[in-house]
DNA sequence: AACACTGTTCAGTGGCACGATACATTGAGT
DNA sequence: ACTCAATGTATCGTGCCACTGAACAGTGTT
């Protein structure tokens, strides 16, 4: 009867764990057990028990059901149309081949997902030295994503400023008024994406 | 730890055999243990192991989610009250203190949201040479962006194989078949987007 | 009188769910 | 350099409880 693969359901402890953002002594401090058997369970050396499952996975957001018959799709059916050439059917685009908008005296932008999509924008944004702020711009329902790769950006949302260095992130609901440019003598260059969302159907978790 | 009510549990364990009609020794018997157990369990005096739960849940065709009360409700919505300091309320995240997981033999991810999304996740991705192929990571709904900082990554996406070079980014349907690994002798880093979408809204594409 | 089912009881045990205490590593702050 | 405070991991050990086995009693059949 024993069919259970703990090894795999210990990996799905730990992804869920990280993505919940807590650390796995926090999490044994939760649940009430000793952080070497969360270590242990998660590498699949060990296991929890019912009580201390259903309370971790409380604490890490995920459902039972999801612990055990994680969602897949069924491998007969899809048949979504084979692809051929990554390149020419649209998933890959090379770098250099990014249809550019550079705004006068602005950032430059660079659209990385190839086609055009209704609710969602994957970019590369170049601030150059000196770029001035964007005074407000288009106000939007949705969220916003971004990590700095290279160079200082500075920001300012919701009237709160900070810089973002190589590494740093942001997240932020766009709705928050929000503005971003480059006091270095260096460019910048980072990674956006932002997400449309419809009103109302805003993720309902804590 | 939240003491589980294994008398309530177990009535409902009962109630959902019987309404599958099989008795208890049935139960038992298809799930590997003996029938005395079983009745101990369904009269609150014994407990089920986790691997035994499993599959007496799918016997008797209950859900887990079922089984175990209705956790909990999300508490009040929090206004949307003003920042005070973007790094301490949650939007910026510096680099090194995002949440990371390293696979054993796989490659390193690092969530670049602060928080926890239900339906969204902003990673970055460190591949390190020779990083090998985790065969069965979790398929969920969805679509992913990508987007190579440094290195060359390998790609296959339904069957369909590439090298990624600095700047090339990719899009894909999260249910196309796809892997990535390293083949070069340097790390690779990547940043991710992975948006997870509920069945039923998928953007049609081709 | 057997059967053939049903659920229940209870003493006993083996395994594993767990803890205590170590260790290695990394990042931040002297 | 040196802490200090985190992180995750390794190893050894043990107490408890999930489970068994063999009994028990009741209810219909034939």
């Amino acid at each position: 009867m024993n069919d259970l693969q703990w090894d795999v359901i210990g990996n799905r402890v730990r992804s869920a764990r990280v993505a919940a953002g807590i650390s796995a002594r926090e999490l044994a401090r939760r649940i009430g057990v000793s952080p070497s058997h969360v270590s242990q369970v998660e590498r699949g050396i060990g296991a929890f028990s019912v009580p201390a499952l259903y309370a971790a996975a409380r604490e890490i957001d995920i459902s039972l059901h999801d612990l055990f018959d994680p969602p897949q799709e069924a491998p007969p059916a899809p048949a979504p149309a084979t692809l051929q050439d990554l390149d020419a059917d649209g998933v890959v685009q090379r770098a250099g081949q990014h249809p550019t908008i550079q705004l006068s005296d602005g950032p430059r932008w660079s659209r990385l997902n190839v086609a055009a999509e209704a609710d969602a924008e994957f970019l590369e944004v170049i601030y150059q030295p000196g770029t001035r702020v964007l005074p407000d711009y288009i106000r939007h329902e949705g969220r916003e994503y971004g990590i700095v790769i290279s160079g200082a950006l500075d920001v300012e949302v919701d009237g709160v400023r900070t810089t973002l260095n190589a590494g740093d992130s942001i997240v932020f609901d766009s709705q928050r008024p929000h503005r971003f440019w480059n006091e270095s003598e260096a460019e910048v260059r980072a990674i956006w994406f932002v997400r449309d969302s419809e009103p109302g159907d805003a993720a309902p978790h804590a």
